[in-house]
DNA sequence: CGTGTTTTTGATCCGCGTCAATTTGGGTGG
DNA sequence: CCACCCAAATTGACGCGGATCAAAAACACG
């Protein structure tokens, strides 16, 4: 990618801290009181909505997950994006359109608002590239969410799901992995263009196939991650999965 | 939006002429002689890969109609992206993944190669700008799409798909719109997450309820675009349609 | 005018949604 | 610590939307 960022570690400037994330790098163009930088705490269902001058408020999560809603004019929820600990949202136009970020879980947030050095910032390239570099990882996470959306069936969006989750925030244990998994299946059904009684039933399969084992509801461990990776034909999740090596392309 | 250019006429860098549209920003970035764009013609099927110096590289579409693919591991096609006359795409990272642009119609585009100019245009806030736009747009379709494909059901998504098409490329004539459709049945339910068969039915269905006219099998009127969209209870779809309006936000 | 391709249409099947009944589990108060 | 309660999850029965397969019709092109 062009302009990927070295990630540099957490600044004074930013109370989000010690994040090797890309937040380091937005955090740098807060002002030196670090001013436009505190910490809040939301409660599952709390929501955060757009306020008006786009693309210069950030929400870096600090603990717990977050996600990016949108409504269709009859209720129905999507959501478009999970953000987990070190993820920053940006909040970007989207008029009129009912579209919100919300916490499925308990979470901490540290909220960068650099509204008052827009006009700086609109001639600082190094803003411009972390800015860029935040679209363009939407974009591939979006494109891999199009393809499970509109090709996969349930179960290998489900396995998908969870091989997502425990890649981005499982805790590895020689083989294994053991991850948390705080939100509900109404949740999980949200973002998987699904309704949640056929994520429990699936669950209950995916269970049954051994792929993973419940600790509790929320709690799960994956003896291979591989195997489960196996059953989801979606190239471009793999591509997300393993972020060390260069980069190909993308049309975007 | 932050970022939104007024959108410049055309300029002599710029093979790609007179458009009033997202290419003449960048193209002021090509280098004085005009090298670096030139124009290509493309026959339905002809695919472009990406190369491997991501978003240096851009195709402006002069002409027809460019899809952005992506394909599962077992070949289950997905369009991820529709592209008019006037759109700008540029290749981004998507490493290993199977994808690639691919022209739907006889096109012609304009290729725009800036890979010998990165070193500087990383410092030029102007192009950053203007990355930064293309990617903002990209993520407003795609949270459109995703909305579509995770929530609609067929009907939802066909009419709304007719409508995205009518607003982007219809012609108006009075009160009516007369739109040129030049991609297969087959393309139309890759780009909805459908199968042809199903598009195919879903069509004769929306023809008898007489929301649009089919002159032949790629250019249909529509009478009253306001009666066709009023089928799609899709929020963000309708904010892409009015894109004159100062934006709101959307969580990115 | 004939031939291959795309589109349409029909018959059938299956995955997922819907609705309802249980079960599970976490939290609270006695 | 146990009994109770409520919300979430699971499971079953059933129906529908869309996929599949096949045949017919429409169309494009030489």
């Amino acid at each position: 990618m062009l302009n990927r960022l070295p990630t540099a570690k957490g600044n004074i400037f930013c109370a989000c801290g010690a994040f090797g994330c890309q937040c380091a790098e937005l955090c740098r163009f807060g002002d030196s009181q670090g001013l436009g930088a505190s910490v809040r705490s939301l409660a599952r269902g709390d929501r955060i909505y757009p306020s008006d001058q786009p693309c210069m408020r950030f929400h870096v999560v600090r603990t717990g997950l977050v996600a990016t809603c949108a409504m269709t004019l009859d209720g129905r929820r999507q959501i478009l994006c999970l953000n987990v600990a070190g993820d920053v949202i940006c909040a970007m136009s989207a008029k009129g359109a009912e579209c919100w970020c919300e916490a499925l879980a308990p979470s901490e947030i540290c909220e960068l608002d650099l509204t008052s050095q827009a006009a700086r910032l609109r001639g600082e390239p190094g803003f411009l590239r972390a800015l860029f570099d935040l679209a363009h990882d939407r974009l591939e996470r979006s494109a891999a969410h199009l393809i499970a959306l509109g090709r996969l069936d349930g179960m290998e969006r489900l396995c998908g799901f969870l091989a997502e989750m425990t890649r981005r925030t499982g805790r590895r244990i020689g083989q294994r992995w053991l991850v948390c998994l705080p939100m509900s299946r109404e949740d999980i059904a949200d973002y998987l263009g699904l309704n949640s009684d056929t994520v429990s039933r699936l669950m209950t399969r995916i269970k049954q196939a051994g792929l993973v084992r419940f600790l509790s509801v929320s709690e799960f461990e994956v003896a291979s991650l591989e195997r489960l990776e196996d059953r989801v034909p979606n190239s471009l999740a793999r591509h997300l999965s393993d972020c060390e090596q260069p980069d190909e392309e993308l049309m975007l």
